[in-house]
DNA sequence: CTTGAAAAGATTGTCGACAATAAACAGGCT
DNA sequence: AGCCTGTTTATTGTCGACAATCTTTTCAAG
C-alpha cells in the first residue's frame, strides 16, 4: 500500500487534486486547519507545483481559503451560509426535478426506483447508519440533478453546492433524525418523475429541501 | 507604458489571473483560439509558474478548456449552452429579484433608480451603442443580483454564469434589437422591487429572461 | 500518390532552488 | 511586567531547468 498518489494515466496536478478534495470532503482535515503546502507536498509525494494548481482550484470550490503569503486553510461552512444554500438549492433542484420528469429516459427512471428499493432494505440492517443515510441521500438527489439533461444546472449543484454541503457536519444529524420521511418523500418525487409531473415533481422536491432548510433552523446548534 | 502587469501589491498570479480573465472577456482571443504558455508568460510578463495557477482558476470557471498533455484554449460557447445557460438563470435571478425587493435598502433602491435614468439618458446620446448598452444592462443585473444579500447566489450567478456570457458574441445582438423594451421591463423590475413585492418582482424577472432566452432560440445563426 | 513508421521539434508536466514576505522570537526600554 | 523593535526562522511566491508527452516532419515502402 503506496500512501503516494497511485500511478494511472492523469496528471499528478490532477490526482492530488482529487485526493485532497476527498481528504477534505471526508473529513479527514478539519474546518479551519491550516494546511502547509511543505507538509501537503509530503503527504501526496509531489513537488510544491502541482499542488498549488490543486489548491487553486479546490479554492475555486470553496473548499479551500486562501490568503496571499500567509496560507491555505480547510474553508469552514457557518450555519448561516449552508441555511442560504439552502434557499437556493431548493429553487434549483426544484428545476432539477421537473425537467428530470420531462427528459429522464425509461432506463434512469428504472435506476431511480432499484436505488429507492435497495435504501429501504438497507434501512433496517446497516450498522453505521448515519453515513449510509448520507450517501444514500446523496445517490437519490444526483441522479435527479443528472436526470434533467441540463450540463449548466448539474455542474452548478454537483460542483459548487454539493462537494460544500458534503463536509457539514450538521449534514449528518439532518437526515438522521427524519430517516423514514426522508425516504417516503424520495418516494413520493420518483413518482411523479415516473408519472412525467414535472410540476408536481418540483413541488415535492422543493418541499423536501425547504422542510431539512426548516430543521437546520430550528437546530442551531 | 508597461505591457507587464502593473505593480500593485497583489502576487503575480493574482494579477496575471485579473489580466487574463480580462482578455478572454473582452474578447482579445477568439473563442476556440489555442493559448501557448510560453506565449501567455511572455505576454504578461510571468514565468510559467503563476500563470498556471491562473490558467487552473479560469478553468474552474469554465473559461479556458486544458486538455493534459495539449494545451489550453478558449472555452466556446454553444449557442445550445447558451440558452441551457439562460434557462437556469431565470430561476436564479428570479430568486435574486425577489430577494432584492424583501432585502435592498433605501439606499440601494434609490442607486437602482440612479442608475435607470442613466441609461435612459445615455440612450441616444451614444457612439458606441451596443457595447454601452450591453454594460448597462449588466449594471442594471448586478445591482440587484447583489440586492438579494445571498452571498451564494450572488457567487453562483455572478462568477460561474455572468463571466461565461459575457464573452458571447450573440450577446450583443440580443438587447440591441430591443433596446427600449429592455429598458421598460427594468423600469417595471425596479418599480416592484421599490413596493417591495418580491413576487411580482420575481415574475417580470423571469419574464424578462425568458424573452431574451426565446430570442436566442428563434435567431439560431 | 498514399500510407505508415521513425526521428526531430515543440509544448506541457514536474521539480528543486532562491527570493520575498510574514510569523516567531529575543532583547532592551519605560 | 508590558511593550516596542530588531533579528531570526518558517512559509509562501517565483523562476529556470529538465523530463515526459504530444505534434510535426521526414522518408521509405507499397
Amino acid at each position: 500500500m503506496d500512501t503516494a498518489l497511485a500511478n494511472d494515466n492523469r496528471t499528478l496536478a490532477e490526482r492530488v487534486f482529487t485526493r485532497l478534495q476527498d481528504d477534505i470532503v471526508l473529513g479527514v482535515f478539519e474546518p479551519g486547519q491550516k494546511l502547509g503546502e511543505a507538509e501537503l507536498a509530503a503527504r501526496y509525494g509531489v513537488s510544491r507545483g502541482p499542488l498549488r494548481e490543486a489548491i487553486r482550484r479546490l479554492e475555486a470550490r470553496k473548499l479551500l481559503e486562501r490568503i496571499p503569503h500567509v496560507g491555505t486553510r480547510v474553508a469552514a461552512l457557518e450555519l448561516r451560509e449552508l441555511i442560504e444554500i439552502y434557499r437556493v438549492r431548493e429553487a434549483l433542484e426544484g428545476l432539477a426535478a421537473r425537467w428530470a420528469a420531462e427528459q429522464m429516459g425509461a432506463a434512469e427512471i428504472a435506476g431511480l426506483w432499484e436505488l429507492l428499493e435497495q435504501h429501504e432494505q438497507q434501512q433496517d440492517l446497516q450498522e453505521d447508519v448515519a453515513y449510509y443515510q448520507r450517501e444514500g441521500d446523496l445517490d437519490f438527489h444526483y441522479r435527479i440533478i443528472q436526470g434533467s439533461h441540463n450540463g449548466t444546472l448539474v455542474d452548478l449543484l454537483l460542483n459548487e453546492i454539493y462537494y460544500r454541503v458534503r463536509r457539514y457536519r450538521y449534514q449528518v444529524s439532518l437526515n438522521l433524525h427524519r430517516p423514514q420521511r426522508a425516504l417516503d418523500e424520495h418516494r413520493r418525487i420518483a413518482e411523479a418523475i415516473a408519472a412525467r409531473d414535472g410540476e408536481l415533481a418540483e413541488l415535492l422536491m422543493r418541499r423536501h429541501i425547504s422542510r431539512a432548510r426548516k430543521y437546520l433552523e430550528n437546530h442551531d446548534d
